[in-house]
DNA sequence: GACTAATTGAAACATCTGTTTAAATTGGAA
DNA sequence: TTCCAATTTAAACAGATGTTTCAATTAGTC
């Protein structure tokens, strides 16, 4: 039996558009139509359209969470536990960059994934919470070792900034060219990840803000 | 003739659901059910859903960068044009934090500005870009006087990374709580205020990323 | 080739979508 | 009170939505 092209055209088309124009606005019948296939095989390969929207991010969300513990271990094992920030930091973001430029549906899925940290009250991210879960919990220990003296809330509200700075990033190819006229180039992966990783492992490391000052 | 509380209660209805569940996802139907008006009533006060975003957007945004740019011009008046990074940051993000903790609406619109920003796709910001544009190009002005050496293309990646830590920050007020169990508290407007804008400002003074290290 | 299960197809399901109509109601000005 | 415009109402519009049905087709096994 062809398990046949079928699912993964329906979730290339899928992922495309959700990528595009979001998760709500785009209807099933969009969906089958860029695919080339009939409006029932969703339901019956899928379930749902809810289902489909999680089948679109599962399909990539393990081989991008594996390849940042690969890159983590990797460190540890040849630092012997002594990785650098901007190493960790480098662990979890290039992966993410670098699916933005792979051939297939990964640009678009790599936005998918901005999206669904911008959009809280998301269902879809309850529903992928634990496959996130686990990679934050060894990047969180990795991060830990590295910056040991830095206080439990300084450590999180500075980890919610690089998500955020991710997100867009990923989100958003064009706005930095636009805005600097062309001095951004979205196209050189290694330069946004050198640019993220400087960016977050600087606000990583500054010191504790001072007490509160009256404004 | 009274100019009604109608299209103020619309409006106010819209901003809860728009930020609550996207722009996609809310039909005029709930608004009106919502706002306890008539479903004709979008139309008649407002033309269209489309245009209804876009009034619900206008409401708020105007005040907001009024806010930005009047804390700006009195740090450049007190201090003849010598003003520290923090204090540029400060006027830009402290305005929007602080507008999340206003009894009305405030704290959806706020949350609306975020996804504005992550959903890059969106007609919306496309119309009022106008109204985003004057802002920005005043804080590059001042941004450039306090960081005199600092590369076109590094300045718009960082200011990039920022609009994405800052646009994460007002849509998501829960995820710090959760992730630190209660160490960041999100009501403590204050304190995430000091939190960005020290991040921003330790990123935005990061030495140039050096030369692309192959991996 | 015949049988069976997996897959696809066209059509219809009820419900929801944004929008419009036209009649009813309101409230201030004359 | 009369009048007129502004506003609100209920009903309907055409089309899109996610989903289901069931017959037609496909493909692998005996």
């Amino acid at each position: 039996m062809t398990a046949s092209g079928t699912q993964e055209r329906i979730l290339d088309a899928a992922e495309c558009l959700f990528a595009e124009h979001g998760f709500g606005d785009v209807s099933v019948r969009q969906v089958v139509h860029t695919a080339g296939v009939n409006v029932a095989s969703i339901h019956y390969h899928f379930g749902s359209k809810e289902a489909l929207v999680e089948a679109v991010m599962s399909r990539r969300l393990k081989p991008l969470n594996d390849e940042r513990l690969r890159l983590l271990d990797e460190y540890e094992s040849r630092d012997e536990g002594e990785v650098a920030l901007e190493d960790v930091l480098y662990a979890l973001i290039a992966p993410a960059v670098k699916l933005s430029r792979s051939r297939k549906g990964g640009k678009s899925f790599v936005r998918l994934v901005g999206r669904l940290f911008a959009e809280p009250s998301n269902t879809v991210l309850e529903r992928l919470k634990d496959r996130f879960e686990v990679v934050f919990i060894r990047f969180h220990r990795a991060f830990k070792r590295t910056l040991p003296a830095i206080r439990k809330r300084d450590y999180f509200w500075r980890i919610h900034f690089i998500l955020g700075a991710m997100s867009l990033t990923l989100c958003d190819r064009e706005r930095p060219a636009a805005w600097s006229e062309g001095s951004c180039d979205p196209d050189d992966l290694d330069e946004v990840i050198q640019q993220l990783v400087a960016f977050c492992a600087a606000g990583l490391r500054s010191p504790v803000p001072r007490k509160k000052r009256k404004r």
